[in-house]
DNA sequence: CTGAAAGCGCTAACAC
DNA sequence: GTGTTAGCGCTTTCAG
């Protein structure tokens, strides 16, 4: 029995031998130059097929400067939010030929930056960030790539060049107008991750900045170090609670906090909305679900992925854009 | 004002110039290489962060024939399991140096080839697959690359090389064995996404065979063609109780489905357990927080992740390893 | 310990 | 339309 041995490469060379042609012909056939006879490129195709012939990224993107690479740099995986924006992202940059190289930063500016150092060191020919806030470091590497930056989440605040996202400040602030305007006046805030999203502690803000200008100041906040999860938010709400009994409402950093804070409602008798309005941020599948139904400030997380790749596809660089997806209010019945 | 133009990629050859040394020995600082004198090494660092100098990894990689890529193909990204799984490969491969270009097939072979084939230009130093179910045409086109491949979630069936994953079969039996030994007669099932992933059907199908092995044969279950989602569960159980009303349990095919249908049976005064049980699978965080604590068969997806790409790095093409990571059942109330 | 030469596989730029 | 030449930026020989 022959051992498998591992096959040499099939190379360019190789084909273009087979084929009978030179090498850039086959170069030209494999990327669908224009100008190239029927024939050439049938006895090309042909001898590619036989030889099973794929060609090296490597090599083709070394010559040009640029590959068909995409670096994306998120800070997590662990809530829906940002899988669903890669899965934008992907269905854009497969349907045009190009693949997304992943780096997670973990909410750290360090791993950040080391992950934008590796990345780039394939020659993405774009590059989309999470976030307004990137470090000097980022930024000039970026600038020394010269490649087209897209940044997602958020749009308060300054792009290196492109963002996608929207605006947290009017977020938080359309969260305190909401609950006020349907007649609570005592709200509270419930966050998680010790806030390490910056756009996260910016919709607080912004929302304890529009209460307290509508004279309904924020009446008490819990902000708990661990990761936003629904056992998180059931344990953040009891506590604040037991802080501050006279909430009437309560406005969640997410709808995974909320949908734990409604259980825990559930499971102590608390009615919802009467005893207490849940107000959450998201609008993610879950929260319809739920016996009482979530009301939530929806995001389309999806679309910003798409429109952030597309951005990068269709970048000119002499005019970057800044994208406000909005959001919107969720029929729910939790306020 | 000077307009600001595209900076020339700094190369190891302005370091060697500027530190006043050879090409190579700058290439061989850069890769900490052994055998470098102290004195060298200083002037090269020097240099580089004076340049500001990044490796083009493009030209390694041809060179060497090999990158610090590791191709992905995750089907899907639209429940939690995939972007955990992907957590924890991440979380090995940047600690190696490593970083992943990824590819979502959407549970489409076609897609999957189409990935695989348009990752595998990139010449990664692995490969990591979703299910065990590969196309021929995959499986040549890596034995072809000669690289190793780690194929993960299952392991009923036959790996190209190396799987990480639970026997779906054997979490199949389990459920039905736990159910029936708590006493309940009459299971149903429900399913979503009309069974995409193979290894759904798997369970199912050996949910239903241990059923009717132990004379107490599925009485009905429901497979709905839209992705899986509580509101879907919390529809299919519906559904499935109205053509079967005797029902006494139900095992879902997720969490998330059988969330929904916790919160179908909360809002239809349907007792958990006492009128029926729900027995869920993947053991996802939100299930500890309903106020009926759902009960679950867990698996560990971060795990997952970070076993195959550890299997991947510490790759030993002679002995190709198949682990089995297990599963568990959670405490819950809802059985 | 350090360097010189050669070439990875592909593609711009220029011939013809 | 097709081919020739040269070289992308790095690293593997092989010298010294």
């Amino acid at each position: 029995m022959t051992s498998p041995k591992r096959t040499e490469r099939v190379t360019l060379k190789d084909v273009a031998r087979v084929a009978g042609v030179s090498d850039i012909s086959v170069s030209r056939v494999m990327r669908r130059a224009p100008n190239i006879s029927d024939g050439l490129r049938d006895k090309v195709i042909q001898a590619a097929n036989d030889l099973g012939y794929t060609p090296n990224r490597l090599a083709g993107a070394l010559k040009t400067a640029n590959s068909n690479l995409v670096a994306v740099v998120v800070p997590s995986m662990s809530n829906e939010v940002f899988p669903e924006v890669l899965d934008g992202i992907d269905s854009v940059l497969s349907a045009n030929g190009l693949s997304a190289v992943l780096g997670i930063s973990k909410y750290d500016p360090d791993r950040e930056v080391e992950a934008v150092r590796e990345l780039l060191a394939w020659s993405p020919m774009g590059l989309i960030l999470t976030g307004l806030n990137a470090s000097a470091a980022v930024t000039r590497m970026v600038e020394a790539q010269g490649i087209p930056v897209v940044q997602i989440m958020d749009t308060d605040g300054t792009a290196i060049q492109s963002a996608v996202g929207i605006s947290h400040s009017a977020a938080g602030a359309a969260a305190a107008d909401f609950l006020l305007d349907r007649g609570y006046g005592a709200p509270g805030y419930v966050g998680a991750w010790g806030e390490r999203p910056a756009r996260s502690r910016i919709r607080r803000e912004a929302f304890a900045a529009r209460l307290a200008e509508r004279g309904a100041p924020l009446q008490g906040y819990k902000i708990l170090p661990g990761q936003s999860s629904a056992p998180l938010g059931a344990e953040a709400l009891a506590s604040l609670l037991s802080e501050h009994p006279g909430l009437d409402s309560v406005f969640f950093a997410n709808d995974d906090l909320a949908v734990g804070a409604l259980f825990h409602c559930m499971a102590n008798g608390i009615r919802v909305p009467q005893d207490l309005a849940l107000l959450g941020f998201n609008g993610i599948a879950i929260g319809s679900a739920t016996p009482t139904k979530l009301t939530s400030i929806s995001t389309q997380r999806f679309r910003m992925g798409v429109e952030a790749a597309k951005l990068l596809i269709d970048n000119d660089p002499d005019s970057p854009k800044t994208v406000d997806l909005g959001f919107s209010f969720t029929d729910g019945a939790s306020v």
